[in-house]
DNA sequence: CTCATTGTGAACCAATCAGTCCATAATGTA
DNA sequence: TACATTATGGACTGATTGGTTCACAATGAG
């Protein structure tokens, strides 16, 4: 079937190291030359596989979605605990301050960076967050069903609440908040529940 | 005193120019030739006044912050009620998802996009949220002593919870979260509260 | 082996990038 | 009026920007 001559290198591992410098350095301050150097592409070999700068950028997106959301899920679906899973959500944000490589999380800084210029990327980020919102409100649900939280709660919002709380946290940690004070808004944000 | 040619623009108008650019692209993506359109000025006369692209960037930066430090004041001061004052600053974030233009706020915005990368913007983001969450602070010790919220509130942490609430917030305008969701949000968010 | 097809490296492009330099303009002071 | 001082516009820089083009390499099919 394959015709011509075969691809030297791997497309998802490119895909891979594109959207891990995306991650770190945002798009505007990410060149070509960085996206070439972090792959080991050539020139004609990245364009012909990935476009030019902003639909690679676009695939970087929804791979980094793509990843996100099946770990979310394997974690969600590997614990009987709704509620430890969304406590377990924070402390990886508050763990993330003690390392150096602060990236944060590649839908909120491209929601910051890009979102409010750009309509297509403010949609794909926005069913990004969609979709992380529909996990964490499963995760509420069962937590519902467990008895872990407040039986009054009403799901989506709360689900909406969540998600706007990690981003908020997301860019204390940008800014160099220390985990101490991360810990007392994480508290605040689980006590919503209980 | 003054020696020498008078300068034939207004430093001040200026900066505002330039800070307004900052606020709707970011830093990497304004470029000087920007600047120069934006501020009307000509290029030997905006390095001479403000230096480079990166202390100009600051200059804004420190700007911005006094700008809306002194403008927070001032509402909190002319407000019997400190509970009112947070509602307001949370309906000013939701007008903004209405309009055209979602700007965001500046301090937000940097933290997402440089903070993460450079020390001396991370410091000055670290130090405007702090002004701001001094400010917070006050509005919510007026509300305990007029017994709008709850009295076992721990002042310190509820005010970084809240800064940290507006800036998840200002995520979900940039990403296109609709008027409803957000007013929900906030919503959850005063009911920490009460 | 031949050929159509696809991948790759290097050369090349115009445009833009941030930043410098300098002759000239406009002021207060002496 | 002469001069020291500061401001300004425009020309200029080398480097980098995102992107194209093309000769050549490597494969499978016939």
């Amino acid at each position: 079937m394959a015709l011509g001559r075969p691809r030297q290198f791997d497309q998802d591992k490119s895909l891979n190291a594109a959207m891990l410098q995306f991650w770190r350095h945002g798009y505007a301050s990410t060149s070509m030359q960085d996206l070439l150097n972090c792959t080991g592409l050539s020139k004609s070999s990245l364009y012909q596989s990935f476009g030019n700068k902003s639909t690679l950028f676009s695939s970087c997106l929804v791979h980094y979605q793509d990843r996100l959301i099946a770990d979310l899920e394997q974690q969600l679906s590997s614990k009987l605990s709704g509620l430890q899973f969304i406590e377990d959500l924070l402390d990886a944000v508050i763990a993330e301050a003690g390392s150096a490589h602060r990236k944060g999380c590649l839908l909120v800084n491209t929601a910051n960076e890009l979102a409010g210029l750009d309509r297509h990327v403010a949609s794909a980020v926005d069913l990004g967050f969609g979709k992380i919102r529909k996990i964490i409100a499963r995760a509420l649900n069962k937590a519902l069903q467990n008895g872990e939280i407040r039986s009054d709660i009403d799901v989506e919002p709360m689900a909406d609440f969540i998600v706007s709380g990690i981003s908020g946290l997301r860019t204390m940690v940008k800014s160099g908040a220390s985990q101490d004070r991360l810990k007392h808004v994480c508290a605040i944000l689980l006590n919503t529940l209980k």
